[in-house]
DNA sequence: TATATTTGCAACCTAAAGGTTGCTTATTTA
DNA sequence: TAAATAAGCAACCTTTAGGTTGCAAATATA
């Protein structure tokens, strides 16, 4: 089925496993190497992040080199772009408007 | 249990709630009535978003208002920096080397 | 004070997530 | 061509996530 990214990034693995190919492409069975887990196991969450195009594989004879895909990885970029002016801002105005509006009913 | 944010966000429903109150502040049972699930079901999600710090109540009477605690947003901001380089950088420099390498070796 | 309202907690159920082992397929190499 | 290696798929198991209903505690109101 298709996972969205959200679901995708909850697991520590996977983001370990985004961490390292944002820095160079990888192999299942290296990235297999670097955890403490069945190779199996790995490949079930490199099946996640390439389901949600999170990364991109390039086969290279019997090998499959899994790529980071910064674009998708933008989509937080942008979800998170509608909380920026709540830590940009002192004071949100119109949470403040609420407070007083709640004050003046009691 | 202590929850991490990526695992609160992962949740569709929860994602809806930290939408509202990054508007305004809210009541579980006014946030239960923007959902098609019972109150309970939402204060679930209600609790998960508060042990990991993303929302912070304040006690009014019987009534309790989350508030949106932009702070802790921040830190998924943080997590994704370390990917900014990589959409922000028409190429990646490491990748292209070991792409060349790689070629190299064939 | 009795009653209604708001919220949280506990027990329970079902589906899904994350792990395992075993097998098949494709490609490389001795 | 036979053996070894890389990867994916399927079946299975256990834990957890997300939902439900029911109940208790605290506060407000008639």
């Amino acid at each position: 089925m298709k996972q969205d990214i959200f679901q995708a990034i909850a697991d520590p693995t996977r983001r370990a496993i985004l961490t390292l190919l944002a820095i160079q492409a990888l192999t299942p069975n290296v990235m297999a190497e670097k955890f403490e887990m069945t190779r199996q196991a790995v490949s079930k969450h490199i099946k996640v992040l390439h389901e949600c195009d999170l990364i991109k594989p390039e086969q290279s004879g019997r090998e499959i080199y899994y790529h980071f895909n910064a674009k998708k990885m933008q989509e937080f970029d942008h979800w998170l772009a509608q909380f920026r002016q709540n830590w940009e801002t002192q004071f949100n105005q119109l949470d403040q408007l609420l407070t007083t509006i709640k004050t003046q009913k009691q």
